[in-house]
DNA sequence: TATTTATTGTGAAACAATTCACATATACAA
DNA sequence: TTGTATATGTGAATTGTTTCACAATAAATA
């Protein structure tokens, strides 16, 4: 009955992928009032089933009442904590073009706990102007301006052919965690986890679906 | 031996995901001068096994050479036309604010024969004004502008606030394709094709790996 | 307090994706 | 030609993920 957290069950990518939308839903519900939800309305909403919610829920331990549902707020609480979103985390955006300035811009990842606390560029006519509050640095300062800050997590907005030079020094600087924009496989340690955000790809899939008239599901 | 395309093979997610990466990767190799390439380092480049890559191949038809490999732009183009991106496609840009205008300004997407059209806003003083070329244009035109320019996939990147209801307007003109940057769970008909861009949702999956020593794969 | 109702938590079953392993085919060298 | 090396294409085996189905349990009701 108690799921007693024995280290090492194997999460996948799609559970944790899910708990993301877990916490995006039950932070609606939260503003919606609800106090609680059941495993059937938290897949309605999110177009799941409630065994595959269960299931998921279950690795991480036993967070519902049988007959009532899960409690709203304090499943978003126990979800923030194994995301590892109950906290700040100081993040540096490495270059500051279309991409990287829509980003500095966007204030939901600040409240979310994200907290863009560098900028970075090489370009002369950008670097010591303003963002939004950040002032541009100079790229060559990264190294040491990364570990000063405790920067966490960085988020790549450079051109390809530049990404896996900037990589290499990120990687030096002891940083595990990147965001990557670049249409580019980046190669980095086995401890460092970098996830690709590609319109492109996104794009591809769509034209895929259309042309096959692909039916997933 | 021969693979007849007996029409409805399941293809997973996943393969058609791969397919992008093995597009991208032969359009390098392409640049490089190489003739042909094996399922080997084919697999070596994008971190996958050989197998993975020839049985993703085999899906759609035999390609390959026997003990040489594939030919690498043959292989490009044959899986350009799978992925139907063996074409232009029109595309419209829904808000044009600090995303809709960086991925406007973005030109790969026209270069990869996604040719963004139209773009629209409903902000006045941005109505009319000229974006690379393109002048904004007033949503409430949108419905009666998508089918003249013949649009066929359309980017989201408006507030989450107003996105279901464009959506039912982009639907109502008759659009299959949608790229959403809005973090909502858009409702839509089950012959319409979402895809959701959600910079949040890896950056909280950076937070789980970071937090919790993920070891995938 | 007893009964009914709702819903969880979870092994087992079903389904899906990946990897193995090898017969088959081709290139190329001798 | 013939032989050797190489690499595909694909059923079968394995591994991973999702769904099923139901015992367990708590809430609500009488
Ligand atoms: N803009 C988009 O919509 C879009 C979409 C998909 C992918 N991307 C990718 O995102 C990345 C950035 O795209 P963008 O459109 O913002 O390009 P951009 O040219 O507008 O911005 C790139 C920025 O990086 C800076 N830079 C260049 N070399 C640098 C270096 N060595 N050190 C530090 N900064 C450096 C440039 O000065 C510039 O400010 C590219 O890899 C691009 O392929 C962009
Ligand atoms: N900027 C980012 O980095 C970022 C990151 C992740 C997600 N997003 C999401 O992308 C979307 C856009 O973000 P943004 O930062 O570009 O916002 P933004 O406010 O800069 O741009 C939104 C644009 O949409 C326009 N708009 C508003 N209502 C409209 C309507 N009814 N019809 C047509 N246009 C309308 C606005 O005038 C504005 O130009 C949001 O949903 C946001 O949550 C943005």
């Amino acid at each position: 009955m108690v799921n007693r957290d024995t280290g090492k069950k194997k999460i996948s990518e799609s559970t944790i992928r899910r708990l993301s939308l877990y916490y995006r839903a039950l932070s609606l519900l939260e503003k919606e009032n609800y106090e609680t939800i059941s495993s059937r309305e938290l897949a309605k909403r999110e177009k799941l089933t409630p065994a595959q919610v269960r299931k998921d829920l279950s690795f991480f331990g036993s967070f519902g009442t049988r007959g009532l549902g899960y409690p709203v707020s304090e499943l978003k609480d126990r979800i923030a904590k194994i995301l590892g979103i109950n906290r700040i985390w100081n993040v540096a955006m490495i270059g500051v073009g279309n991409i990287g300035s829509a980003l500095v811009s966007y204030k939901e990842f600040q409240k979310q706990g994200f907290a863009i606390k560098l900028i970075f560029d090489n370009d002369q006519r950008k670097i010591g102007s303003n963002h939004k509050g950040l002032i541009v640095s100079d790229i060559k300062e990264m190294p040491h301006l990364l570990l000063e800050h405790n920067i966490e997590m960085v988020v790549l907005a450079v051109p390809a052919i530049v990404a896996q030079y900037i990589v290499d020094e990120v990687v030096q600087a002891g940083i595990k965690a990147i965001l990557n924009f670049a249409p580019i496989n980046l190669k980095v340690p086995d401890d460092v986890f970098v996830r690709n955000e590609n319109m492109s790809m996104e794009l591809e899939y769509l034209s895929f679906a259309i042309s096959n008239n692909y039916t997933p599901n």
